[in-house]
DNA sequence: TGCCAGGCCCTCTTTAGGGCCTT
């Protein structure tokens, strides 16, 4: 089997050591490795306090492929669901679909399942990789403007890997699509039936993300530029169709970190921390086409791996770095007032 | 008529300007 690994100096030393490296400083997250194909393409191997195979100072630690058939994780509700509509799912569309019977009711009352203060409980919380559901995820659009643009495809990867751990579909944007040219996708592919437009969708990518999420914990959604450019896009598409992003999806961009890193290592910023700038830093060989989402899913989980290591960043790192929906509606407020 | 994204960061800086980053 072909495995990305190998080109990762990283990676190439035996997995316990790559843990034992993570975990010798931190308490847990980034070892992640990739068995290969599209599905479940990543398994994290976390640590925590039962443990098998090390210590992180008097605290022992295993090395656990954590698998999403996790006993406990509305398995019974969930995983049915979740399975139809990764049936529904082939030639990067999703049928739109009322299989699922998900309504707004339902949705609501997801939403009100609320943290009121999400980052303190977590900052509090010991066993930080068992609670967070870390999702790397990428759109495409019709164009930069998120007032008059719209997102054409979506792509999404739970970290923790498994069965279903990936998420993928074109979407309607009931608009013409002019910039084909950038990832190719074109109006005629995203005007096929079967399609969904963003307002189908989101209740499916709701159910899907909340199949994904551990009891009581956050998802922590993690994409390159995400506070200027993925997450007011999402913001918008919620808004105008009438959804609201729940409170316990959290939000980090990993320019920041990509930022962090070059000043870290004496080098002096403008230096490039594009996505693709940062994949031939870290010699990340390119999986399908550049500039479609899964694709650049695929490498922004394996630069986000880099990241959390060189920064020796945990995932209690990541919540610190991480803002909310309501963060971006406020900075957005302020300016407009001021 | 002309413009047309916007947030973040750096610097020849901070009551600013320009480049980067996303599609």
């Amino acid at each position: 089997m072909r495995t990305v690994a190998m080109n990762f100096p990283i990676l190439q030393v035996p997995r316990f050591r790559i843990h034992a490296l993570a975990s010798s400083c931190f308490e847990s997250f980034h070892s992640l490795s990739r068995t290969g194909g599209n599905n479940s393409s990543f398994r994290i191997l976390g640590c925590s306090t039962h443990g098998l195979e090390g210590e992180h100072g008097n605290r022992r630690w295993s090395r656990r492929p954590i698998t999403t058939k996790t006993e406990g994780r509305n398995k019974k509700t969930l995983t049915s669901k979740t399975s139809n509509l990764r049936q529904e799912i082939s030639d990067g569309s999703i049928a739109t679909s009322n299989k699922l019977n998900i309504n707004k009711s339902e949705i609501s009352e997801f939403q009100r399942t609320q943290c009121c203060d999400i980052k303190q409980n977590i900052g509090e919380s010991r066993d930080l990789f068992g609670l967070v559901t870390v999702i790397v995820f990428d759109i495409e659009t019709t164009g930069f403007s998120r007032v008059n643009d719209g997102i054409i495809e979506i792509a999404l990867q739970d970290l923790q890997g498994g069965e279903n751990s990936t998420f993928q579909t074109l979407v309607n944007p009931e608009r013409y699509v002019p910039n084909t040219t950038v990832h190719g996708i074109s109006t005629q592919m995203v005007s096929k039936p079967g399609v969904p437009r963003m307002k189908d969708l989101i209740p499916i990518l709701m159910q899907f993300v909340k199949s994904r999420q551990k009891p009581n914990g956050p998802v922590l959604w993690i994409g390159h530029n995400a506070r200027s450019f993925d997450v007011p896009f999402l913001i918008n598409e919620f808004t105008r169709c009438s959804f609201e992003i729940p409170p316990d999806w959290l939000f980090m961009d990993t320019i920041p970190l990509a930022r962090q890193v070059i000043k870290s290592r004496g080098l002096k910023l403008p230096q490039k921390v594009s996505l693709e700038a940062l994949r031939e830093y870290y010699q990340i060989p390119l999986i399908g086409s550049a500039h479609r989402a899964m694709s650049d899913v695929y490498t922004l989980s394996m630069i986000v791996q880099r990241l959390s290591f060189d920064l020796k960043l945990p995932v209690s790192g990541f919540i610190e770095k991480s803002f909310s929906a309501s963060d971006l509606s406020n900075v957005k407020k302020k300016n407009n007032s001021g």
